[in-house]
DNA sequence: GATGGGACGTTATAATGTTACAAAAAAGTC
DNA sequence: GACTTTTTTGTAACATTATAACGTCCCATC
């Protein structure tokens, strides 16, 4: 079960947007997925979810520590870890295994792996579908007699902005 | 440049097999190829991709460190990082960033990324190409304007073995 | 208002990876 | 061979990322 093919927003990532309407979006997105599932969307998980969302690249979780402290707080790396580990179990969040990095997911409800394409320039990502790629991924899979229970797929590389910035 | 077509070998982690001639045959193919790329295989070097390709499953760096001194060594981490370094350069080697482990490169020739089967039980891993599926990746991302330098797809589940003992 | 499970605070520690600089070894040059 | 230059290795300290262990608090339910 890698992901159902629900239609997913369109990517912006890499375009010049307002973020902070993502962000809001968002927040407001895991308010009702967590209603919906009668999950506790404390104080701490809201925070460090708004943080990732206000990044606008992927953060780490030291990063997140520090802000969290700046605004006041006074967390400990447990504290965020739990929060991360929150995120991430309920598809909030995913976790980017080749930066150590964190990023809001663009369609929580739909209990997917993530795609990314990650900039080596500017650092931010953008999550992508695989339509057809997952797929062909599972039959691969399934050829050697792998059960797959879960997928990264992260492509480092230059986006459009650091191409044109390089010539 | 993610991959070139040329052959590769039969995936057999997941087989029985005669492990220690993978890497007597490993060893043996990386002195050729630092011959021919007039490269320096180190002592050091060999003995951190020995102990790699000793290893029936995906080894850490620390795990590498402690082998190598329980063996008479006396290295610190920047003597293995510098030896992975030279290896994963030059293709001798891969990382899987999703457990921080590496593991020996079935085929050292192609300059490529690796895909890869991880089980979540045995943790071993094994090294499969996607023919068509690179393609389908590059075509992705360049339809978002992404320049691809290079991809990691690693694949956790059960391998079939496990699979039966699960059951 | 007891009580039980989940969430959080706190301290310490584990695991992974890097910087900086000196010494040694190897390779190139005459 | 003696000199210089480059590459590799040794060594100590440090940085980053992540987890363990344990006690306390909150709060939903009974
Ligand atoms: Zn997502
Ligand atoms: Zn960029
Ligand atoms: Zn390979
Ligand atoms: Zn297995």
């Amino acid at each position: 079960m890698l992901q159902k093919s629900l239609p997913m927003p369109t990517p912006i990532s890499f375009s010049v947007h307002d973020h902070r309407a993502c962000m809001i979006q968002a927040i407001d997105q895991a308010k009702q997925l967590c209603a919906k599932r009668k999950l506790r969307l404390t104080a701490i998980r809201q925070q460090v979810l708004q943080l990732i969302w206000q990044s606008h690249k992927p953060i780490g979780a030291y990063d997140l520590l520090a802000l969290i402290n700046q605004q006041g707080g006074k967390a400990a790396p447990p504290t965020i870890y739990r929060a991360l580990d929150f995120l991430l179990e309920h598809g909030l969040i995913h976790r980017l295994a080749s930066v150590n990095a964190f990023i809001g997911c663009i369609c929580p409800e739909h209990g997917h792996q993530g795609s990314f394409l990650i900039c080596r320039q500017c650092h931010r990502a953008q999550e992508v579908t695989h339509p057809t790629l997952t797929s062909k991924l599972q039959k691969l899979a399934q050829a050697q007699g792998f059960a797959v229970e879960s997928t990264i797929l992260e492509v480092s590389g230059l986006c459009q902005a650091c191409q044109r910035e390089q010539a």
